[in-house]
DNA sequence: CGTCTGGTTGATCTAGATCAACAGGAGTGG
DNA sequence: CCACTCCTGTTGATCTAGATCAACCAGACG
C-alpha cells in the first residue's frame, strides 16, 4: 500500500510525447541528460505536484494523463483555471521568472509524469536558444486560451460556456459510434466541471437537464452524447469541430 | 488637419522606457538598426493601431499614453481585456506564431508609439537569444496578468471588481494631496470602465453611487478619491498597495 | 446494514441585465 | 446669444440568470 507505484519507460528519446514536447528542441545528446535526470512516477486523482505559493523545484512534463490548474483567492474561492495533458509541461513560469506557483496541480486522472529537477533545465536553457523559444510558444498559446476563457467568461452565459466546454472536451477526447453519433467522456466529476466553467454545481445540474430535455445532449454519467453537433456548434458561433 | 502629426526624439538609445521595454536586451550596435528602421508617431484617441482577426506587419512600442485591447465575441460582445502603458511592447503574440492578432488595440489617450516592421524583428531575434527570452518574461507577465483577471471575474462580484480595479490604477497614477489622501485620474469613460470590469454601465454606476454614499471614494468626473484605502484594500483582500 | 460522498431537485433570494426616461455639457449653426 | 442636437452618464422600474440553502437520492464501502 506504501509503495510508491515506479513507471519503467525507455527513455526520453522514443516518449510518445517528445515530437509535441518543449524537448523536441534538444539534440540527442541533450536529451540523454534529461533522460538520466528525471524522475517518473505514476500519479493518483488526488494527489498533488505542486501548490500555490511555493517555491518552484523543477518542472512537471505530462507524459499521460490529466493535470487540473487551480487557483485559489484571499477568501477560498476556486477556480479551475486549466486542464493540461499528455505532453504538455508544467511549471515552467515559476521557474522562468524565479517565482512562486501561481495555482496548484493537481492530478485529475492516473497520469504518467516525469519531474526535471529546476537546475537541469536552467543549465539546458542557457546552452539552447531554441528550447527558450519553444517555451515561449508554449507561453503564447497559454496566453490565448485564457484570454478566450476571461472573454467568455464576461459575454457568455452558463449554457453557452457548458457547450463550448462540451465541444472542446469532443475535440480533444471524442469518438463516434457505429451510427455516427458524437460521443465523449468527460474527465472530470460535476462539481469539478462546474469549478471550470466558474458556476455552482446545483446551476450546472439543472442545465444540464435542459440541455437534457431539449434532446441538445444525452448525459449518462460523464460520458455525454451529442447527436445534434450542429445545432450545439450553431448556438456557440463555433464552425469548425472537425 | 490631415497633417500626420511627426514626433522627434532623439533615439531609442535615449528613450525613457529602453531599461524596461524587451529592447534592452540589445547591444547599441544593434539598437541603432531599429533607430533607423521605427516609425514614431503621436497617435490620438480612437485611433487603432492594429484590429483583431487582421495579419501581424509589426510590432508597436508604447512610448507613453495609453492602449487598449479589446476583444469582441461572433455575437458582438466587446470586452476590455486589458491596458497597456508606456514602455510595453504590443503586437508581439502574432508576430512570434506567425499568427493574426487576438484583439484590437486602440488608443484611449494621447500616445506616442514607434512601430518595427517584422522583418526587423523577426531578424534581431535569431541573432540576439536575450530578445527572445525577454519575450518570453513579458508573455508570462500577461498569462499572470489574465489568469488573474479571469479568477476574479468568476469568483468577485461587481463591487470588488471595481474595486480592485480602482486599487490598481491609484497604483500606477495615483497621487496625494496635502493631507495625504489618495486620488487617482481614471483614465477611462465610464462605458470603457464598465467594459473592463465586464458590467453593464448602468450597474457600474449605481455601484458607484453607492460607494459614494458610503464614503468608501468619492467620485468626480474620471477623478476618484479614496479616504480610507485600508477599508478597501481590507475588503478586496490586499495588502500591498504601497 | 449504516455511513459517506457526489449528484439532483425544490424553494427562495439577489446581483446584475435590460429597457426607458432624463439630465448635463459640448459643439454647431442661426 | 439662444436653440438645437449629440453624446455620455445617471436614475427608475422591471425582469431573470444564477446563487444559496435545504432536502433527498443512489451508489460505494466499511
Amino acid at each position: 500500500m506504501n509503495t510508491i507505484p515506479q513507471v519503467r519507460i525507455a527513455g526520453c528519446s522514443v516518449c510518445p510525447t517528445r515530437k509535441t514536447s518543449e524537448w523536441c528542441a534538444l539534440r540527442d545528446e541533450k536529451l540523454k541528460l534529461i533522460n538520466t535526470a528525471r524522475r517518473t512516477r505514476l500519479r493518483e486523482p488526488g494527489e498533488v505536484l505542486f501548490h500555490q505559493g511555493d517555491g518552484c523545484s523543477g518542472i512537471f512534463c505530462i507524459q499521460s494523463g490529466l493535470i487540473g490548474l487551480r487557483r485559489v483567492d484571499e477568501a477560498g474561492n476556486s477556480v479551475l483555471l486549466r486542464l493540461c495533458g499528455g505532453g504538455e509541461t508544467i511549471g515552467y513560469r515559476a521557474l522562468l521568472c524565479n517565482d512562486e506557483h501561481r495555482s496548484t496541480a493537481e492530478v485529475l486522472a492516473p497520469s504518467v509524469i516525469c519531474f526535471v529537477e529546476r537546475t537541469i533545465v536552467t543549465g539546458l536553457l542557457s546552452e539552447n536558444p531554441g528550447l527558450g523559444e519553444r517555451f515561449l510558444r508554449h507561453s503564447i498559446d497559454d496566453i490565448t486560451k485564457t484570454e478566450d476563457a476571461y472573454a467568455r467568461s464576461l459575454t457568455r452565459n452558463l449554457r453557452a460556456r457548458l457547450l463550448h466546454t462540451l465541444v472542446t472536451f469532443y475535440q480533444q477526447l471524442g469518438f463516434r459510434d457505429e451510427r455516427d453519433n458524437h460521443f465523449v467522456d468527460i474527465p472530470l466529476r460535476r462539481s469539478q466541471l462546474a469549478d471550470m466553467i466558474g458556476v455552482a454545481p446545483e446551476s450546472l445540474s439543472r442545465t444540464i437537464r435542459k440541455l437534457q430535455e431539449e434532446g441538445l445532449a444525452q448525459f449518462n454519467g460523464r460520458r455525454v452524447g451529442m447527436s445534434n453537433m450542429d445545432a450545439i456548434c450553431r448556438e456557440i458561433g463555433e464552425n469548425s469541430w472537425g
